[in-house]
DNA sequence: CCTTGACTTTCCCCTTGCTGGAACGTGTAA
DNA sequence: TTACACGTTCCAGCAAGGGGAAAGTCAAGG
């Protein structure tokens, strides 16, 4: 038996460390003095320690390791929990390798003497009308993450129905705040046909800004979009939309181009 | 001038966080009502928020976005701060990859039906008395990060003094813990010629493994180690050593051959 | 003008995975 | 016996906010 002090030696971990996860039930010492309090662990609970690590580089919680810990049999649980994490850290990479290519482009900026914002300045807000539009369209709560289900769903129909897609899939957002998970979207396509499922987009004041880059840079249109409305004594007034005029699929993330149209009416 | 329900939904980002972000200082409302406490933003501090959110995703702390949004002109100081992020990110790229390989490992092995830690018992652990061998050395406290640096050196001083290497290179731990960022560590390869700058490293008894694989594995061949030294009623003696039977630069990590030693005395 | 309901304020506790320190008790070697 | 290294508990705090209570404020409808 080991002493909490050689036991973290042996385990490269603080003596600290051991004792919060004994207070939260994650590894306890296999016997403590009742006297003293002292704990003492044992050489093969060493192993208990790698496996702890291993999850951790996994991303699991400590709480999560500690109902692996529990259920040592339960080989089915974790390899569905492995997999769970195998596909967050799939996802973080992903997430990471673009946030990258977005510091390069900020890199090459600050290099050029620009300022980091400096691209805020190249985004255009103009006001223009809307022609009426007719458009095959669905309208759903979806989950931001769940986009794309949604749009080949929409091609779908239109194909069932026979119908002509004749403009750039678009989506307009119903709801007033931004809800990731829970959207109220309506996602429409033009096309030539009247009839059912189809309706007419009425013509609208918008304030218009086309964002040639990521969607990752959306936030900051509507930001500018915002400050122009403000600028120059509108309201927003309705749904806003935008139309993807290019198809992510095929172009180069800073090639695509997106377009934002937000309804107003002027103030008062 | 907005309310901060108001700002909030046009940042999309929560009142709890601007109230947060007003108190660490890291964005002030433009102004406060004196009477009420109310806080009032500009449109225009939305491109504050767009520039925090940037910060963030690359992995700076408020505090750090802090000192950014306080200097605006210090685009220089803004470069090296982000091309300081853009390594870490990589770097955190690198690691996960590794971890995705770790883990469709063990995916493997769980969907053959074996433990998660049943490589453990892959792990041979022996008594064996090492050769005296004739080493060039160098010894210091360096920083784990920069091995490579150090091997490199040692090379080079071995071309210089024209030796001739005739074993695989290893180093030696005068650490008796595990201390990454200070490792007192002797770096060695056995070379033929005796003289200055070459020392005998003597015969040992030693508990030696063998681990192929990653290095990241390290960790359970010491655990294994320790708990066959335990067992067979043995204490550690001495400065541990490991040998690079192969390059890592030229074999891939799970066909990497480490081999550890551990000298060791009988107990008492 | 009043009321109602939505909005805002401050305040405090909670989260995760620990780290640091204080004050005090133990173990062991000289 | 006496150092002094090691151990114990408890309390505070980090980041970056979230949850909720109690109380004050604002704007719109009647």
């Amino acid at each position: 038996m080991l002493s909490i002090g050689s036991f973290s030696k042996a385990a490269n971990i603080t003596t600290k460390t051991l004792r919060y996860y004994d207070e939260i039930g994650l590894l306890r010492p296999v016997y403590v003095d009742s006297d003293t309090g002292y704990r003492y662990y044992d050489v093969a609970q060493l192993e208990s320690v790698l496996l702890i690590g291993r999850l951790k580089a996994y991303d699991f919680s400590l709480d999560e390791i500690a109902r692996v810990l529990q259920n040592p049999r339960d080989s089915a649980g974790l390899l569905t929990a492995i997999a769970h994490k195998r596909a967050r850290i799939e996802s973080m990479l992903a997430n990471y390798a673009d946030v990258l290519k977005q510091i390069d482009g900020d890199i090459a900026n600050l290099e050029r003497g620009k300022h980091i914002m400096s691209y805020l300045e190249q985004i255009a807000v103009e006001l223009i009308t809307t022609e009426p539009m007719n458009v095959a369209s669905i309208r759903e709560k979806i989950n931001v993450k769940e986009y794309g289900k949604y749009i080949s769903g929409l091609f779908g129909k239109i194909a069932e129905d026979k119908l002509t897609p004749i403009g750039a899939p678009m989506s307009v957002y119903h709801s007033a705040e931004y809800t990731p998970e829970s959207y109220d979207v309506e996602i429409a396509v033009p096309v030539r046909e009247t009839g059912s499922g189809t309706r007419v987009f009425p013509s609208r004041l918008c304030a218009r800004a086309t964002l040639k880059g990521a969607y990752t840079e959306l936030p900051s249109v509507y930001a500018k979009i915002r400050e122009w409305i403000e600028r120059e004594g509108y309201v927003m007034a309705g749904a806003w939309f935008e139309i993807y005029t290019t198809d992510p699929a095929e172009v180069p993330p800073d090639e695509n181009i997106t377009e934002v149209y937000v309804p107003v009416e002027k103030q008062g």
